[in-house]
DNA sequence: CCGTATCCAAGCCGATACTG
DNA sequence: CAGTATCGGCTTGGATACGG
């Protein structure tokens, strides 16, 4: 068998993923933009400093203690955020978007900017499929 | 009481919404950006036509029949999708997006597009996150 | 302050069988 | 063909109590 040498370190599409890359992408997507990761992202993206566990869990209104925790926690998994423990009395633990978290919450924030004007829209629609 | 006429008609920004409207521009988004609703659309927007439901269930790989028509009918319901049965037997249900999903897509495909070129930094986070 | 552990109820999903 | 109906296992989320 011969290796072929790739002429260019070519751009990565949708065909060229793995079935398991191609799974990581689609869930990555969902889960940020999942109603509560996308709220936390959003929080964090417009202070742009490091947040406390607990102001996070203010903005985000809504959210149970428990599930804001999976939620941080998966983001950093994912590489979005980062979770920085201080070893203190109270403790103190600070969450800060990465560069990779904000790459996509720039990419993401138009998306979300745009369906917030088709609001009207969406009633609309809602209301005549629940009228049938 | 004082009808006040609106000098232009506004942009809606995220704060002019209720809470209500804030939670269905979320919850559409979450829905639209779910894995087999992502990838249902994105089946439908490249093909730019009507396509009958086992079409979509070929290219949905890993779909069950059950919950793709429970994401249909949600897209539906969203108003992202038209569904249309024809009364002929054997039956046939074509599906298609709207006005609405098509300008969702545009705008959803581009993030799609540079997620997978994040791919590998996403497998680099997640393999360092579960060293720890 | 920022979690984890536990219990419990609700909902999701696959598999299967059946219908117009 | 494109569903609906039903059942059972599994995951998910809220409430609460407790720990470092």
């Amino acid at each position: 068998m011969v290796t072929v040498k790739q002429p260019t370190p070519r751009v990565l599409t949708c065909d060229d993923l793995t079935d398991d890359q191609d799974q990581m992408a689609r869930q990555v997507l969902a889960r940020t933009f999942g109603p509560w990761s996308m709220w936390a992202l959003h929080v964090m993206y417009s202070e742009a400093r490091p947040l406390r566990f607990s102001r996070i869990l203010e903005r985000v209104e809504g959210v149970s203690q428990k599930v804001l925790t999976q939620t941080l926690r998966t983001l950093e998994r994912d590489g979005l955020i980062t979770r920085t423990v201080f070893a203190e009395v109270p403790p103190r633990v600070e969450y800060e978007l990465t560069t990779l978290g904000r790459a996509l919450l720039k990419r993401a924030l138009p998306v979300w900017n745009w369906i917030v004007t088709q609001v009207p829209k969406l009633e609309r629609a809602r209301e005549a499929y629940d009228a049938r």
